[in-house]
DNA sequence: TTATTATTTGGCTATTATACCAAATAACAT
DNA sequence: ATGTTATTTGGTATAATAGCCAAATAATAA
């Protein structure tokens, strides 16, 4: 790998990493439609408070979402909601898999 | 969380994962001007060739590439090259972080 | 002030990922 | 058969991640 290009790859990855979680995927989808507080996603999720919060701060530290305090709560929102639109051809690679389950078994 | 959905990101993040590492989203960029065998790659960066061939093994199993042998050599090819567009966005991240940390200094 | 609600942070453990080395396999040449 | 090159696989040490609990912080209500 030439070395010029070396950080650019490390800083694509960083933030595919930060998107790779089933939570943070459905966390971001959740936000496509606007702000939402972390109260929000507490209760339609089974999972620890601590552990939803900590799915938005490395979602905030990788800079996909951003966050504002209001009242009590805080409210998150996508920075950037082009994130989303790479799901269709995520969804192409999970349709070409499930074509070649079919044609393996 | 719905039930219904969460086997669908699930899905996605592993694809995402798949993706995200500095190595393989340069191997996936390379690929996408057409197939190559492993060996190109090894000559071009510093790391073992096991490392560079599990890799591929990763991208692989997450249905991003497909390979194929040809003599001694094995040529990969992506299979959805779509998975590139993305990264169109995944810069935009990066942009709109910069002018975070220019404002915050 | 004390209590309540919303969120973050620290600490811990279990699991997973990474990278190297060495050994195995595969194709082909001598 | 032996050697050489290309690639994969297994083993292992180390690092990173995920998720829970408990404690800390922040805003507001009683």
């Amino acid at each position: 790998m030439e070395d010029i290009k070396k950080p650019d790859f490390e800083k694509r990855a960083k933030i595919l990493k930060a998107m790779a979680h089933p939570t943070r995927l459905w966390i971001i989808e959740e936000l496509y439609y606007g702000e939402k507080c972390v109260c929000e996603f507490v209760d339609k999720i089974d999972a620890d408070f601590s552990t939803i919060s900590k799915h938005f701060s490395v979602l905030k530290k990788a800079g996909i979402v951003d966050s504002q305090k209001k009242g009590k709560q805080v409210y998150y929102r996508l920075k950037v909601p082009c994130i989303l639109q790479f799901m269709g051809c995520v969804e192409a690679v999970i349709e070409s898999q499930s074509k070649f389950i079919q044609k393996a078994v």
